[in-house]
DNA sequence: TCCTTATATACTCCATGGCGCATATACGTG
DNA sequence: CACGTATATGCGCCATGGAGTATATAAGGA
């Protein structure tokens, strides 16, 4: 999953299809890459399950799908959990910073 | 950034260290890799900014970083707008697939 | 049917990156 | 200062994957 997303032109492709379908043509011409190498990251993205495509006469209209990105932000919740715990971290460090009043810590951090 | 998190052992690391900080020897009995393994996968990280370290005697404790992940979490923002926006969607659809009254399609898609 | 358009696939070449192993560096301790 | 522990780095090997080029497949139109 995260090994489709590292592909830079694979991520331009989802952010084009994020505002509506389009056809392989169509993702050609905008991102100014060879057909080979977009049907090729289409095919990729697609046996991932982040597009799937219908026939539109000789076209093929690749669209989005959700569920793999919704994956990505579900791997993401502990950490956003871990960000917004350490607004207060911060704090907390800038005060051990004042390093003036060197009293004794008593909120001692475990490893 | 993509291309950091792409490696499987590397998202093992940052979701030990999300819970706190690590030494490297903790990391490798932890995720039962070797050595060399782990430290090349620290400076990947530290260096892409997921982590960052602190020396302490002879070890090394490390520690999440928060802003490479929040990017990752902006990159996402979109397409969250586009699959909430998308659960009506789901609702048209289920209403297209009612081919039993196959009048001609009127409101015809733009491409 | 022949030609054009649209898309997919095959094949080769090359760069990148992960792993294992050995080794270097750094620090603490007796 | 010698030794053990903790971590980092260098090197060689190999698999993977992307790019480019050529070609195959499929559908529409004259």
């Amino acid at each position: 999953m995260f090994e489709v997303l590292a592909e830079p032109n694979r991520r331009a492709i989802l952010s084009l299809l994020v505002s509506s379908q389009r056809s392989v043509g169509e993702i050609e011409r905008q991102l100014r890459m060879p057909q080979p190498t977009v049907s090729k990251h289409l095919r990729v993205l697609r046996e991932a399950g982040f597009v799937e495509s219908t026939v539109d006469a000789q076209r093929r209209l690749y669209r989005l799908k959700p569920e793999p990105l919704q994956e990505v932000d579900a791997w993401l919740a502990p950490f956003r959990r871990f960000w917004s715990a350490h607004v207060d971290a911060l704090e907390r460090h800038l005060d051990r910073m004042d390093q003036s009043t060197p009293t004794k810590r008593k909120t001692r951090r475990r490893t």
